[in-house]
DNA sequence: CTGAAAGCGCTTACAG
DNA sequence: CTGAAAGCGCTTACAG
């Protein structure tokens, strides 16, 4: 079948293609196109099964109605449902997003953001990986509309929407402070994130502050071997003297890591040793006891990016850093509810 | 910033846009451009960090290196690893992917359909929703590159990538079969999509074959309503006399959610009764006891719809249907591997 | 009330 | 070895 452009449908009705333009982009204001003519263009695009060309008006218009997601690990859930939630809303306000995984590479992420500015994003999503603060720069003094999210480079100014990482992190501790544990345990990545950094602050403080903080029970983990490290660091803490007998687990990658490793050594969990995690899994809801979990509010923290964004390429140009507050979950036997 | 074109290199070096685009491209064979010429081209783009403007690129040459996926249920695990290696797949073949979700409804297939057109997307991959056989007639009738993955409409011939859903299906039955169940439930989904019905029929042929299959142990559960179906099904089949002891669950979210209301009800699982999932699942790892499950091969089901998508792209016009073998895997104690 | 024309940024025959 | 020109399918001032 032949392409159906706006010059088709102008010529089969002998108009021009500027007023098919107009009319089927219900352009016509203050009665420009006369009812009649109007209606048999509607007619004929409906008849024709006219599909316009996003590519050419595009490029005529300038604006693409498409915003760039690059995403740390699309594989983890957390990401994803982030990543769900930011193209719906976008969807809502009529930008189609394009995502890219960097799986926390700077190379992919440099590649990436060419990939996209090539395609003609009008703005930029990121959860930007380690050491890409130069590439933000750069990204940010080009004045392409970018926000950040989840993470953060706070010298940087650049949008960003976070949540109270050190205040959860710090509550959540007292939470196991409180259950009676005498040597709590912290399993983090040995990397340089802000955010995660931030959570480990909050729970040593709260250890410090309770006159517990013990330096040997802080274990970095390796992202690229975590379910090595994790087992190697779960090890270590149940077979110290004293043994650990709570752990505050920093991302929800480490969360669920930690979960298999205690289970894969028996340790009853909640009962040996209190945990906290962070972020819900659906795994959780399996198990018969409750798993307390730190829980980052996903949908607003999409929307409030979509928001942020959207009002910069439509011309805000305040910079902003929105912080949302994380709940902490905390249920009777979770597979009940 | 103002944007840098093939012009403004042009001009700046006092060349025609038309030399800059060879050599960009790369399509300066037998030396048309010098090579003096090349490198200062090449150079300048490097140093005014050009980067090139894919829509204009694709309306010239008519083709987006774009292609449209649509998806079922983007919060279903499989369809969110199936999208994630579909992507990895299409993008190594130099394809960007514009996912869209239908949540397995006509009416938003449709309006995605629409929408990627609009997108000038060279082609589909979708996992239909039902009662889509019409659209996808149409789709496939105005000769756009169309392939099907997961599910299918055998009457329609159109490119499609599935499992052997009846054979893996009876097999796994007659595992259930094997260990000594008697009475075994099926809980399956009230709808019409071929693939599950397959299933289905597998499974009920394995008890048929074996003397045992009892229409009262099948239960139909609606997608809108699963988990309260679920339950209610759950309870019916082990309240039932004489109580069922084996359960064949014909898809992911089935599977899930059946693990889910057995364990709230106080069955022990693989000991009480025996089951058999659908998918792999993350909660599965972390219970003491292995559950079995039907593995597909999401990847592979993945790289065939890339590859059969991107050869109909190019030119190839046979229409092929590709049955890949799911796997049934048993794990002694799943947690520990 | 409607049309002719320019131009978005590319690529690709064609001419020299 | 290189340039001028046409055209992809739109939109948008401008002219009438």
């Amino acid at each position: 079948m032949k392409k159906i452009s706006l010059k088709t449908i102008a010529n089969e009705l002998g108009v021009s293609s500027a007023t098919v333009s107009l009319v089927l982009n219900g352009k016509d204001k203050n009665g420009r196109v006369s009812k009649d003519l109007s209606e048999k263009i509607l007619a004929k695009a409906a008849d024709l099964n006219y599909v316009p060309n996003t590519l050419a008006k595009s490029l005529k218009v300038g604006k693409s109605k498409t915003i760039g997601l690059i995403i740390a690990d699309i594989s983890n859930l957390f990401f994803g449902a982030l990543a769900l939630h930011i193209q719906t809303f976008a969807q809502q306000k009529g930008y189609t997003v394009l995502i890219g995984n960097t799986n926390e590479k700077l190379s992919e992420m440099e590649h990436m953001v060419n990939f996209l500015l090539a395609r003609q994003v009008d703005g930029f999503i990121i959860t930007p990986t380690e050491k890409s603060d130069n590439l933000l720069k750069r990204l940010n003094n080009s004045n392409i509309p970018l926000v950040l999210v989840d993470r953060t480079f706070p010298e940087l100014n650049i949008n960003s929407v976070l949540i109270n990482n050190y205040e959860i992190s710090y509550k959540s501790t007292e939470l196991l402070i409180n259950k009676g544990c005498k040597n709590i345990g912290i399993v983090t990545y040995k990397q340089d994130h802000f955010h995660v950094n931030e959570r480990r602050r909050g729970a040593v403080d709260a250890l410090k502050n309770a006159g517990i903080f013990n330096p040997d029970n802080v274990e970095e983990v390796r992202y690229e071997y975590l379910r090595e490290d994790i087992s190697a660091a779960i090890y270590k803490m149940i077979n110290r003297n004293p043994k650990v007998d709570g752990i505050f687990f920093t991302t929800n990658s480490i969360s669920i890591n930690g979960v298999k490793a205690l289970i894969k050594n028996d340790i009853f969990v909640q009962k040996d040793i209190q945990i906290m995690c962070f972020d819900e899994n659906d795994a959780f809801y399996i198990l018969p006891y409750a798993v307390p979990f730190i829980k980052q509010p996903i949908k607003e923290m999409a929307r409030t990016a979509i928001d942020l964004l959207i009002a910069q390429i439509e011309g805000d140009n305040k910079t902003e850093t929105v912080i949302l507050e994380a709940e902490l979950v905390e249920k009777e036997k979770v597979v009940n509810q």
